[in-house]
RNA sequence: GGAGACGUCGCAUAGUUGGUCUAGUGCGCCACAUUGGAAAUGUGGUAUACCCGCAAGGGUAUCAAGGGUUCGAAUCCCUUCGUCUCCGCCA
């Protein structure tokens, strides 16, 4: 991963950029210790509070010493004795230099540390190591009992001719898809339903590039550590150039307000966001290799907040309650899952996975996921807001939740509403988006 | 991709022979005064982060970002990022 001058864009990051807050982990030294066991993260509280001490006496002795050389400086044009002060001067310096060195080395330990301490969880959340100990939330919509034999996805597909797996994976690689025809269209319809639902809803739709730079995809804090090339599993990055491709619009939108200070009136800030979606999916591999589940590229509506903290909770059960509400017009059956502890993630305070039955595996697979981050994100984009009243200048919560994911909501779709000639029904909120159509597909 | 210009405290601007710039001015915003109420006007105020301190208060840093020269940098040098204008190319 290196660019054309040489230099590793997996870089570290300067300056002082903090996921919790340093006051936090001075104050509550044992939640932090006790988030980073229930969420599988090393636990660097102790050296975290020692460099801490260390630094706020270096910053003490150092700007004390800086205010000094300042006073120097003012005098010497008017002094009479000009060589005696750049002197000192020049003593005061040296000594900065040398207790600035062992600050800055402080520092960039303390950031590192910094990087990689997890959100601290919800009380809600399941306790566990994995997704075993995910619970479920509830349950909607019943199965669908077939009087035939039904088809699997790449059946169907095959069958009306809806796309070229052997081909396109010939041309552009494995994991890539291509979808023809009407199931095309189909893909296009509900990108669309679910957009104008979202806009519908007070969101502000916005398409998003893929295209960005590393630290615009590590500031959305989904990695651990200061070090990028904990992204390379995951992430693309393009030759020559040191910028890669979004995993997410989540990662965009963001960063949409980094280095604002929002006023209170503004907030919350809902954005429907549109993008094309990568992910190199490098441990993933022999994993949903058929059909239209998992690929390098796909397209992504998704729902992001920026909101005040306090406000959290009211409109992440707002974009928990979207997704459910598209599953029900997509006549989905469906079910919600609180994520355990150990499997939602370094920077979130919870998650719901919402999952689809999927006839053919008879089993729910995960179509969306809805994420409550707290301030985790914007402390590292810096996203505040001004306090009406105080003036307190406070960082901004931030949620977001899948809006649909394409292609892969096309497999409990075409699965659930499938006719015994291999025809696929539509829901009556899809009908207008598909020309009037009930049906796609089949012998007509 | 080629050539050039530029990036100042919410917005617009002043400031580039280094030191009264701890950044001026206008607009906006807030408070107060005036008013029956408002407009207009007047006066004052109006950044963020961190460090020390019980507090009052004091200090450090930030003129796109990072580094350098210097006793001292918005001003000089280097790098990076970004913006604008032509040309080229193109959905």
């Amino acid at each position: 991963m290196h660019c054309r001058n040489g230099r590793n864009i997996l870089f570290k990051f300067k300056g002082t950029i903090k996921m919790l807050d340093i006051k936090f982990i001075r104050e509550n030294p044992d939640i932090v210790k006790h988030a980073c066991q229930v969420k599988n993260f090393p636990d660097h509280t102790s050296e975290i509070l020692d460099l801490d001490a260390r630094i706020r006496e270096l910053k003490t002795i150092t700007q004390n010493k800086t205010a000094e050389k300042n006073k120097i400086s003012r005098e010497i044009p008017t002094s009479s004795d000009k060589a005696t002060l750049v002197a000192r001067s020049k003593e005061i310096s040296a000594e900065i230099a040398s207790e600035m060195s062992e600050l800055a080395e402080k520092e960039s330990r303390l950031n590192d540390l910094m990087h990689c301490v997890p959100q601290i969880p919800d009380d809600t959340a399941p306790i566990g190591d994995d997704d075993t100990a995910n619970t479920i939330l509830k349950v909607m919509g019943t199965p669908r009992t077939f009087d035939f034999t039904a088809r699997p996805q790449w059946d169907l597909l095959d069958m009306n001719g809806w796309w070229a797996p052997e081909k396109i994976s010939k041309i552009c690689g494995a994991r890539t898809y291509c979808l023809i025809g009407e199931a095309a269209e189909l893909d296009l319809a509900i990108q669309t339903y679910v957009i104008q639902k979202l806009i519908s809803r007070g969101f502000k739709y916005i398409e998003c590039p893929s295209i960005t730079k590393p630290e615009t995809i590590f500031n959305a804090g989904h990695f651990v550590g200061s070090d990028m090339s904990v992204m390379k599993n995951d992430v693309f990055a393009l030759n020559d150039e040191d910028k890669c491709l979004a995993g997410t619009a989540e990662i965009i939108i963001n960063s949409l307000h980094s280095d604002e200070i929002l006023s209170e009136n503004e907030l919350p800030l809902k954005y429907a966001g549109f993008s094309p979606c990568f992910r190199r999916e490098a441990g993933a591999a022999g994993r949903d290799t058929r059909g239209l589940v998992r690929f390098h590229q796909f397209n992504k509506v998704e729902q992001y907040v920026f909101c005040r903290p306090q406000d959290s909770e009211k409109f992440y059960q707002e974009l928990l309650k979207n997704l459910c509400d598209i599953m029900e017009d997509l006549e989905l059956p469906y079910r919600v899952i609180t994520n355990s502890t150990g499997d939602m993630g370094f920077n979130k305070i919870k998650m719901n996975d919402v999952e689809a039955w999927v006839p053919s595996e008879n089993t729910y697979r995960e179509l969306g996921s809805c994420s409550l981050i707290g301030t985790f994100q914007s402390r590292r984009t810096n996203t505040r807001y001004r306090e009406n009243g105080t003036n307190e200048v406070k960082f901004c919560a931030t949620m977001n939740n899948t809006g649909i994911a394409l292609p892969r909501v096309l497999v409990p779709f075409i699965e659930n509403h499938q006719n015994p000639d291999g025809s696929v029904n539509i829901p009556k909120a899809l009908q207008p988006l598909m020309g009037g159509r009930t049906k796609i597909g089949g012998k007509h």
